[in-house]
DNA sequence: TTGCTCCTCACGTCACGTGAGGTGGC
DNA sequence: TTGCTCCTCACGTCACGTGAGGTGGC
């Protein structure tokens, strides 16, 4: 019979492991002296105790490893439930190679840059939304401007402003550029869908419902300025991407969280949002 | 100014997480209601706020951004940092490979016995330790017994008992094998290091003392039963080793818990030891 | 008698999540 | 007035580690 150190030696397992099992009912010294408490251990015991040790190993809680010893679960149930836990671990997995290629990519910055970026990039998911919107190709910055003037002149006497959401801009656009841009402008809508719903403008063109789809990965990046320095967020987030191995996979959107105000151009808060998929390895 | 719920909302983190970072002194609102203690919150603060998550995904702990944030870090310390934080990570990348490995190995098992094993392979390390021990090529594990018989009468009037630790074999061989086996019979040694110690046996071999070294990666299975049914468990280490991307890398030791006593020889209790290393890819 | 080992609480860890019980703004 | 959102505690999570304060065996 061994003492509890001299057993956790042994087994290479803690006195306050072993305490801990015992008080959970989990595993159980063979013999407890009732005058003094002293808990004694038999060699037998090992491999009882290192079934133990091999299913925390990969990675059951101690609830779970409790239910599964004393429920004398059988070879078809352990195969099932190792395999969910084979499923969780990929996942983890993942993520810590996401992690790692993470930190990569800030070094990387460090290295390149000489410092780390203004903004940050952050991982998100986006859900479906309904966007109030016109789509069109602007020659210049200004007209854009002008028909998100003429939307907020217009939409006030129409619709409920309840019904609507941040402004946003949808680029359809592949590269980058600022002159003959195909975009999407409008409101999140929020309030019941309506394929009839038309809002003409000056232009000819109208103010429709269309849909955004929901996007699991999206890359985004809040910067706070003039939209027109818009092209250093993109390019940091080009770089993101491409270090975090990733590729875009969709038009980009820029939701724009205090309203581009022409008094106050320079506070304008933009989260620009990227939709991403896997780059093939 | 946002409310608690809209930012959270915005930013997709929660208002838990929130009044969490507040109370920290990590991320504040821009304005509280003294009256309601309502916390409001500016789209300006977002980047602050990304930044935050941005070192988080990174892996650092609330306790090290503070710091970091508070002392307005250079970029050489942030980079020293990143370095450290990724040697971390890949390490814990490689555990979950390893993890992940071992369970994989587990459901082969199941699908290959049809169940598990009798007993669990765990993953250990040893130190170095010295061995009173004699080493010889036994024809028959006969020979073996008499030779530890031998030594269990004679070392009790040589030796304080308190010297001696755990009975113990290691395999020189690099087959498995019981006829003319190369291998060293002796106890752990517990005393003072003493290179003139040497205990005369009647087959005119002697014990010494001898160095085992540590080894980081050993693959132990503890079994209890007859020693000759130990194959099974050499097997079962086999299967695992390779399962797990591993080669065995050094002489396999044999640990006797209960020292193997022709009464109760069914009752032996022995810890099989692999070294372990790394096999190529 | 002196170490050594053991005992049982009780609390800390880490980053929140989840109520309970209550209040402010449209 | 009715929801809705917010507030502050306080406690739970998970698997131990770390004392404090005390006792048994050679």
């Amino acid at each position: 019979m061994f003492q509890i150190g001299e057993f956790s030696r042994i087994a290479q397992v803690s006195a306050s492991q072993l305490r801990n099992y015992d008080q959970l009912g989990l595993f159980a010294p063979e013999k407890v002296d009732p005058q003094t408490g002293y808990r004694y251990y038999s060699a037998k015991q090992l491999p009882q105790l290192n079934r133990v040790i091999a299913l925390k190993e990969m990675g059951l809680s101690l609830a779970q490893i409790k239910n599964l010893l004393e429920n004398g679960i059988s070879s078809e149930e352990l195969h099932g439930m190792l395999l969910m836990k084979k499923a969780q671990t990929e996942q983890l997995l993942q993520e810590e190679v996401a992690r790692l290629r993470y930190i990569e990519s800030r070094i990387e910055q460090i290295n390149t840059l000489g410092e780390a970026e203004d903004y940050d990039i952050v991982l998100k998911s986006i859900k479906a939304k309904v966007l109030l919107s016109v789509r069109s190709v602007f020659p210049l910055p200004n007209a854009a401007r002008k028909l998100l003037q003429e939307m907020q002149s217009v939409l006030p006497s129409r619709i409920n402003r309840r019904e609507l959401g941040y402004f946003m801009a949808v680029m359809h656009d592949k590269q980058f550029s600022d002159r003959d841009v195909d975009m999407e402008l409008g409101f999140e809508w929020r309030g019941q869908p309506d394929e009839a719903l038309t809002i003409s403008l000056s232009s000819g063109e109208a103010l429709r419902l269309r849909q955004l789809p929901a996007e699991a990965h999206i890359a985004t990046i809040t910067r706070v300025g003039h939209p027109k320095l818009a092209h250093r967020s993109y390019s940091a987030l080009g770089r993101w991407t491409q270090a975090n191995g990733y590729q875009f996979s969709g038009p980009v959107r820029e939701l724009f969280l205090n309203p581009p105000d022409p008094q106050r151009i320079d506070e304008t808060v933009c989260e620009i949002q990227a939709p991403l998929r896997s780059a093939a390895p």
